[in-house]
DNA sequence: GGGATCATGTAACAGGTTACATGATTCA
DNA sequence: TGAATCATGTAACCTGTTACATGATCCC
């Protein structure tokens, strides 16, 4: 994301975070959670996340009070800091997770985000919000369609409102082939 | 645009202010070409500049060389700065509007950013433009095709496949049908 | 002996967002 | 009288990228 989070709590990548620890009884620390983010790991394709900014974002979802981190000190290594999800953050984790997002551009990112956590924590959580999602695009493209047939064709701003619709069309017909994900 | 140019000359926003430069005859001042970027310009729908970046990018544009700056002092009213593109910086340009993007995602604003400015540059360098740009998205949506088959279905990376599959192949469908604009 | 792994960060750089400052003139 | 227009910017803030620092241990 780009400039000010304009009203958003957190960016994709600290809800990420917050709900890769949400998902895992015990405490994680943050080489632990960098994995998931290489090569190879489920969200490594989907957000792009280098140490320096997830180490970043874990002190400031502590900062926010939605991790709570003890500091282990380890012989011969730097002293590792293990975190847990406070009360106060697994609620901001599940208000966010119910909330579909409000622009096409957005889907590739951050409704990715959400998808995969909400079926981590329940098929139910994630059926809602996809189904929300849904209501969401159809609406755009309800309007970007009324909008095309104002602009007609032809000229630059109808070419550029006919590529809006065609990206909201196709991530409507994704989301209806969406099958549950039963494997990771 | 994010982070680092990554090897890129100029943020789309300095192209599009160097290729409002290079399309007018005469010198043109940030006021002035603020007004393509306000509500009813052709490209506020694409690209959102604000008077304070806008001002800025001119500055870039003039140290890069790019542009050349005279200083028109008015009476009770701040000194105004007025812009023409160098021979420099019309190759700059030149070059960059006939490299179509690399990424689908890149086409939302990139790319439209391209399409105007080369339209009206000229209609043979748009229509190259528009030629390899689907060649480009054709190559991505047939290795996304690949990836997709090894990936089967079911699983969140397929999910993750299949949505960019569709977003560039909406793309794709969106720029075969392209009509030349011939209004602006 | 040399590189990968464990583990956490810092620092420099890049660039965008929002709000505000300035101050005259024109128009309703 | 008050808002919009002309015209240019600054400052504070937020977020992300890239490269590097540190230092032990494990494995070939």
């Amino acid at each position: 994301m780009v400039g000010t989070r304009r009203g958003r709590e957190a960016t994709p990548a600290e809800f990420a975070l917050l709900g890769l620890l949400a998902l895992s009884d015990d405490r994680r620390h943050g080489y632990d959670l960098s994995r998931e983010f290489q090569a190879g790991g489920a969200l490594a394709d989907v957000i792009r996340l280098e140490p320096g900014m997830l180490y970043h974002h874990l002190k400031r979802l502590e900062g926010r009070g939605w991790a709570e981190a003890t500091r282990e000190p380890i012989p011969n290594r730097p002293p590792r800091q293990s975190y847990t999800v406070t009360a106060f953050g697994a609620e901001a984790l599940d208000r966010w997770l119910r909330e579909p997002v409000a622009h096409t551009r957005e889907v590739r990112l951050e409704f990715l985000v959400k998808l995969y956590l909400a079926h981590l924590r329940g098929p139910g959580l994630a059926g809602r919000l996809v189904a929300e999602q849904r209501e969401i695009l159809s609406g755009l493209a309800a309007s970007l369609r009324d909008q095309g047939e104002r602009l007609g064709r032809g000229t630059f701003p109808a070419a550029v409102n006919a590529l809006r619709l065609a990206q909201t069309d196709a991530a409507l017909a994704w989301i209806d082939g969406l099958e549950q994900p039963t494997r990771t």
